[in-house]
RNA sequence: GGGCCCGUAGCGCAGUCUGGUUAGCGUACCGGCCUUUUAAGCCGGCAGUCGAGGGUUCGAAUCCCUCCGGGCCCGCCA
């Protein structure tokens, strides 16, 4: 059984509705180590549906945390000292680097936002602040204040230096300075916390003394006390989050005794999954080792990152990698995609291939096959041409379409742009290539060779050729000129393409345009 | 100091939860086919003491214990 649906069945077994949290603070930018947060919640809420219960998948943005580091790309030239004097700020408090975005907040989540329903996922957004602001966190609040020593006490359990006699677990917004994490609440009473900006190791206080009135954003809860306080509020049942809080004594474990102690809340069942990382290196919003949900929609199709992510165990590391190695996990996606069309054998194996193709749908499990164009090919095919139509005609012709539906036309098209993207990207250097508009000056070509490309171009004229009639017939030119076949193959990738090298002369030909190959042999045969 | 993950064919991995036919897949490699193949396709082949040792069991890659190697996380930020 896979992992996603174990889970399900527990929370089906425990009753009542499902609320499957997921939630990243705004650190930067939203990239795909990330999205396990929500794709795991949302598939979670998706089985749980399919065993015939209620569920809900939910999202929350952690904009009221302050920004510890300036991130990547805003830590760059001259915005690096603008937003500087951020630090310590709550996220929702910075401003845009871009007049298109409302803030700080906004224009690292949109993006995101925005691309969830086109890999299939249905959550609802939330926002820290709004909830802090609305005043909905208040009972919490006071909840944590009134029990504070209970919790320091729970802390502590797991602390070498225990938290000091007068603590309190909210922050507050200096309203001096703005900043959140400069702050320390001194004591509390009613609605207020009184609190002293005294600064933190990487920003410094303003002195400021005042009061903040926390049912009205004034101040938030400190993240080991808002995350259960948050279970509270939305009846989270399950929630997946980054390995870090799954350490033993870490915010899960507090977690899940300050929900039972202090909000008499049981804490939602824990899926923690491990990093995703990117040329050996973890993704990291601050540090700029991104690669955003939007990136991917530009190279891959948004199933092969939902294929990613449910192919293997939450707390197995995933390495990815937008290079040549993307192609592998492609390659491995309609593999399992034409099996599952395909029936073939029935076993443990295959039964659990299955489920994680129906895991990697976007939407329904399409009741007809579906067959996809070879992304290798497409790679070469869209550096060839980019009309539609003779991209669809050369597929046809090479059997890589055969009677196609609607979908798969529409399908293979998509995939020759992902692919023309992918190339322009991230493609290593020795797959790219570009048809020379101009006949290369540079190049000195042999008698013979000549002779062959000058026999190639009548031969164009004469007839028409398959790729695969093209390509053999280049074998017969060349034995009649006295060629070694590779001395043609080289003389054609010279004058196309200025190099010695190339994709397969027969589909590469017939992808160009005939006359223009013609022209192109004739003239370098002078 | 604590915790997690990984170790299965040259390489990348699945299978481990729920033990059960000759341990799979991809890739690389070798061979063949499509009139001869410089990055397409098809067919076939080679290749593994399942990290080591012990235990449980009729039966262990799978469960338990110990150890070795590699990686990551937490150590009072979230």
């Amino acid at each position: 059984m896979h992992w996603i649906d174990a889970v399900a069945q527990q929370l089906v077994k425990r009753g009542g509705k499902q609320v499957i949290a997921s939630g990243i603070s705004i650190s930067g930018h939203i990239h795909i180590g990330h999205s396990n947060d929500v794709f795991i919640a949302d598939a979670v809420r998706r089985a749980v549906e399919e065993l015939g219960h209620e569920a809900e998948s939910i999202w929350y943005a952690d904009d009221y945390d302050p920004m510890r580091r300036v991130p990547w790309p805003l830590n760059e030239g001259e915005l690096a000292e603008k937003y500087k004097q951020y630090l310590g700020f709550p996220y929702v408090n910075i401003p845009s680097p871009d007049p298109g975005y409302r803030s700080f907040v906004d224009y690292f989540s949109r993006p995101f936002i925005e691309a969830l329903p086109l890999f299939g996922i249905k959550v609802k957004i939330y926002s820290g602040a709004e909830a802090y602001r609305s005043g909905r966190m208040a009972e919490a609040i006071r909840a944590a204040l009134e029990n504070a020593a209970t919790i320091r006490s729970i802390l502590n359990e797991y602390r070498d230096r225990p938290l000091p006699e007068n603590w309190l677990p909210v922050d507050a917004v200096c309203e001096n300075c703005g900043r959140i994490s400069t702050t320390r609440a001194i004591s509390w009473r009613g609605d207020y916390v009184t609190y002293r900006c005294e600064g933190t190791d990487y920003v410094a206080g303003c002195g400021h003394e005042g009061e903040a009135d926390y049912t009205r954003g004034g101040a938030k809860l400190t993240w080991r006390v808002e995350w259960p306080a948050r279970w509270k509020l939305l009846g989270v049942t399950c929630e997946p989050f980054g390995k870090d809080h799954a350490v033993r004594g870490g915010s899960y474990d507090t977690g899940k005794l300050i929900a039972k102690k202090v909000f008499n809340y049981e804490a939602p069942y824990p899926i923690p999954y491990e990093w995703v990382s990117m040329k050996g290196k973890r993704l990291s919003s601050s540090r700029g080792v991104v690669f955003t949900l939007k990136q991917w929609l530009e190279i891959a199709e948004p199933e092969i990152l939902r294929y990613f992510i449910f192919r293997s165990k939450p707390m197995k590391a995933k390495e990815f990698d937008p290079g040549l190695t993307l192609l592998d996990l492609i390659e491995e996606y309609d593999l399992v995609e034409s099996a599952y069309y395909g029936g073939g054998e029935e076993g443990k194996r295959e039964e659990q291939q299955r489920r994680i193709y129906e895991l990697s749908q976007v939407g329904q499990v399409s009741k007809t096959p579906i067959r996809r164009i070879p992304y290798r090919f497409a790679a070469v095919l869209a550096q060839v041409t980019t009309d539609e139509k003779k991209s669809i005609e050369i597929l046809i012709s090479r059997k890589m379409l055969v009677n196609p539906s609607e979908l798969e036309i529409k399908l293979a098209l998509r995939r020759l742009e992902l692919a023309r993207n992918w190339v322009r990207e991230y493609a290593p250097e020795n797959l790219r290539f570009k048809v020379l508009e101009q006949l290369p000056s540079g190049i000195s070509l042999t008698p013979k060779q000549k002779q062959g490309l000058r026999q190639l171009a009548e031969d164009l004229a004469q007839r028409e050729f398959t790729p695969v009639e093209l390509h053999n017939h280049v074998y017969s030119v060349a034995e009649r000129a006295g060629l070694r076949s590779d001395e043609l193959f080289r003389a054609i990738y010279l004058v196309l393409l200025g190099r010695e090298s190339g994709p397969r002369v027969g589909n590469f030909i017939s992808a160009l345009d005939r006359d223009f190959v013609i022209a192109r042999f004739r003239e370098a045969s002078l």
